[in-house]
DNA sequence: GTAATGTGTTTTTTT
DNA sequence: AACACATTAC
């Protein structure tokens, strides 16, 4: 297959550029992951160069995936397999798994989620006898991460500690870390400083990556921490040949203590560094990239840039002026409606929108209007209750020291065993110099206890180590089926009856069914090494961009996908920039960022809604539109507003409620396009006249032709 | 030791 | 509005 054929000019250079630092600025839709694909089936086709040399970092496990497949498709065969490809927690975590004992990592350590490390964090403000409502868990948990993302260590940070709240940050976290190697555990930002220190300290493993991966290739590379910039340029040391792919103007991740300054100064870092622009948006009309172009153009410190397209002008975009968020919800159901009776496909359409509470309204919309849809991150699949329950038995077996697990396994299903119970055990047990699963099978720690709870504790034990020995033999779809029955949590769920339960059920089989699929994909059946995954799995790797729904997602979760019709919505102030970011330093720069990733992510149709007022914590308030929405052109946009519900019924159209029916959101029509009213059938437009809200069309029907007011008239596009 | 009730808090965004 | 956490009652 020609690699070649398909790519335009600057594209072309960067997929032969034969080796040393490439630095590849791509826009919005300009094509980088396809670039990215084609240069990595170039190297390995017409380079000869062997797919196991190749390192390949995204930002998503979905898009890792994806770009094997695709590479896959350009060579032909399952060529990619070898190849390491995956985000830079997947990869650190496969380093660490295979060569972390070096440095006291046992290879089946756990991965704590969020609310494990808040755990810790509190156990660690109660043994240093930290008031929480003096030194908040939620402050100094997210200080060490900040301070872990430009990857400090703890005794750097206390040194360079200059308030109060850091001192007492640095030893919080001196415990924290200190927990967390108690209980063989890991949290997110460790997977990366532990390979960090592992490469630094085993200058034998790092010669031995750096020696094996030849190229090294970075997808998002503006979203890249300092830790991770620190990975990269460690693996790369040897060849040289690291390619990074990214857009200054999409960099969202500062809060996670990405540095845009990465993508920026990667030419002094590599002062030899070829840089290919790619400029040409394949993805959106005109219209809606000058929208976005009209944005993003107010952020101070960008590479200007002005992206283009050979794409059509498009339709404008709409903006709709909704009374509350209800109505909002309503505006677009009505609106997905419309399209999808005109032929387009629910799988085109996405709802986004800045914070994962504002999903409720449009899903509520949906269900009501009979609309399918999927609805990204929120609940995440493995923070669910019941799998994180499960998964601490687990846990527990591939990882005895794991305090966190034994504390959730013991709690559900409920088996008499409670905080009194535990510190008992806890105090023998460290007493006797046990670990707790042993101090739970000695005789004379079990003589001490009162005789129920004796056991108890015992028929515990029994199942964990039942369990033990089946993760020693089976595979994890096996091992979890297994736990399901023997610790009595199907049971317990199945008693309660209740459809909530009935459904946690359904979530356990998936469970059972994902590990399957993991143990297919990734080669590896162990439960250990499905643990490892499970903790790093994003919101977005749960899209299913084949199934027939619409789409409802963050704006965070968007990045990096595309939709033929994309709805953003809840464009007001406090909300989108919202107001948690507008008093951090450069935090509107990376809202106005965020909202121009949102807006570049529509191909055909672009609509922007925002509402008057806005419930918040319950209670309804004042909203102002967003500063984004005036900053776009009102050339390029066709407004709607919500009329109020005490103007209904007034002249016209009294049938039902909601926008799509009192009030017809502003379609436009171009000369000639065909058309169908309910009530004179289909027509074809003749003449325009006006635009937006106030425009008149005239249709000729087949009985007369009729000037319509578009805003009033039940005219749409006929398929 | 557990269930029921009440209170306060929360929302940015996520690997 | 929804949820986690604490207190209270059993």
């Amino acid at each position: 297959m020609d690699l070649l054929a398909s790519l335009n000019p600057p594209q072309r250079d960067a997929v032969i550029h034969p080796g040393g630092p490439l630095l590849i600025l791509a826009g919005a839709g300009s094509g980088k992951t396809r670039v990215l694909a084609h240069r990595v089936a170039y190297l390995i086709q017409e380079r000869g160069l062997a797919p196991q040399r190749i390192l390949a970092v995204t930002f998503t496990n979905k898009a890792a995936h994806e770009m094997r497949e695709r590479i896959d498709t350009l060579l032909g065969g399952r060529v990619a397999r070898p190849m390491w490809i995956g985000t830079f927690h997947a990869i650190c975590s496969r380093i660490l798994r295979a060569d972390g004992e070096a440095i006291g990592v046992p290879s089946a350590f756990v991965i704590y989620d969020e609310e494990d490390q808040r755990k810790v964090v509190r156990d660690a403000l109660d043994e240093l006898g930290f008031d929480e409502r003096r030194y908040p868990p939620a402050l100094m948990h997210s200080m060490i991460g900040r301070a872990k993302d430009e990857a400090l260590d703890v005794a750097r940070y206390a040194a360079r500690a200059t308030s109060f709240m850091e001192e007492a940050a640095a030893r919080v976290w001196q415990v924290y870390q200190r927990v967390l190697r108690a209980r063989g555990a890991l949290d997110f930002d460790d997977l990366l400083l532990e390979t960090l220190r592992l490469l630094d300290e085993h200058p034998d493993v790092l010669h031995r990556y750096q020696e094996r991966f030849e190229h090294v290739l970075v997808d998002e590379y503006q979203d890249t921490n300092r830790a991770q910039y620190l990975f990269v340029h460690a693996l790369a040391g040897r060849h040289r040949n690291a390619t990074v792919v990214g857009d200054d103007d999409q960099s969202i991740y500062r809060w996670r203590g990405a540095d845009v300054r990465n993508i920026l100064e990667f030419e002094r870092d590599y002062p030899d560094a070829t840089v290919v622009t790619l400029a040409q948006n394949y993805r959106s009309t005109k219209t809606i990239l000058a929208a976005a172009h009209a944005v993003i153009q107010h952020n101070p410190h960008r590479h200007p840039k002005q992206l283009w397209t050979s794409n059509a002008d498009g339709v404008p975009v709409t903006i709709y002026e909704a009374l509350d968020g209800a109505d909002e919800a309503r505006f677009v159901a009505a609106e997905i409606q419309k399209r999808t009776s005109a032929g387009a496909r629910l799988r085109d359409i996405a709802v986004l929108y800045r914070t994962n509470a504002q999903s409720r309204l449009p899903e509520e919309e949906c269900l009501k209007a009979g609309i399918p849809y999927q609805v990204v991150g929120s609940v995440r699949f493995y923070e669910r209750q019941e799998i994180k329950d499960i998964l601490a038995y687990l846990r527990l077996t591939v990882n005895p020291g794991d305090l966190v697990s034994l504390r959730r396994a013991l709690a559900t299903p409920r088996r008499g065993i409670g905080d009194v119970t535990l510190q008992r055990l806890a105090a023998q047990a460290e007493e006797a110099g046990y670990a707790m699963l042993e101090a739970m099978r000695r005789p004379q720690v079990l003589e001490s206890l009162p005789r129920t709870a004796a056991r108890a504790i015992e028929e515990f034990a029994a199942i964990i180590a039942t369990l033990t020995d089946a993760a020693a033999t089976l595979p994890a779809s096996q091992v979890i089926a297994q736990a399901l029955v023997t610790t009595g949590y199907q049971t317990m769920l199945q008693d309660e009856g209740t459809e909530e339960a009935l459904g946690r059920i359904e979530n356990l089989r998936e469970l059972v069914t994902v590990a399957q699929e993991v143990e297919e994909s990734t080669g590896e059946p162990g439960l250990a090494a499905f643990l490892q995954h499970l903790a790093l799995v994003a919101d977005v790797d749960t899209y299913r961009g084949d199934a027939d729904c619409v789409t409802l997602m963050t704006l965070h979760s968007a990045k990096g996908l595309e939709f033929p019709v994309v709805f953003v919505t809840g464009l007001e102030e406090g909300l989108c920039p919202h107001i948690r970011a507008l008093d951090e330093e450069g935090g509107l720069d990376e809202e106005r960022r965020l909202c121009y990733v949102g807006f570049t992510r529509a191909k055909a149709e672009l609509l922007l809604t925002h509402a008057r007022t806005r419930s918040i914590f319950g209670s309804p308030s004042v909203a102002v539109s967003s500063r984004f929405l005036e900053e776009i052109p009102q050339a390029l946009t066709t407004s709607v507003v919500a009329r109020p519900a005490w103007a209904e019924g007034v002249g016209s159209l009294g049938r039902g409620s909601g926008p799509g029916a009192q009030r017809r959101p502003v379609q436009t029509f171009a000369v000639g396009a065909r058309v169908r009213h309910t009530k004179f059938g289909d027509g074809q437009v003749v003449e325009v006249e006006g635009e937006g809200d106030g425009a008149i069309v005239t249709v000729r029907f087949s009985g007369a032709v009729k000037r319509l007011a578009l805003c009033y008239a039940p005219l749409e596009v006929a398929e």
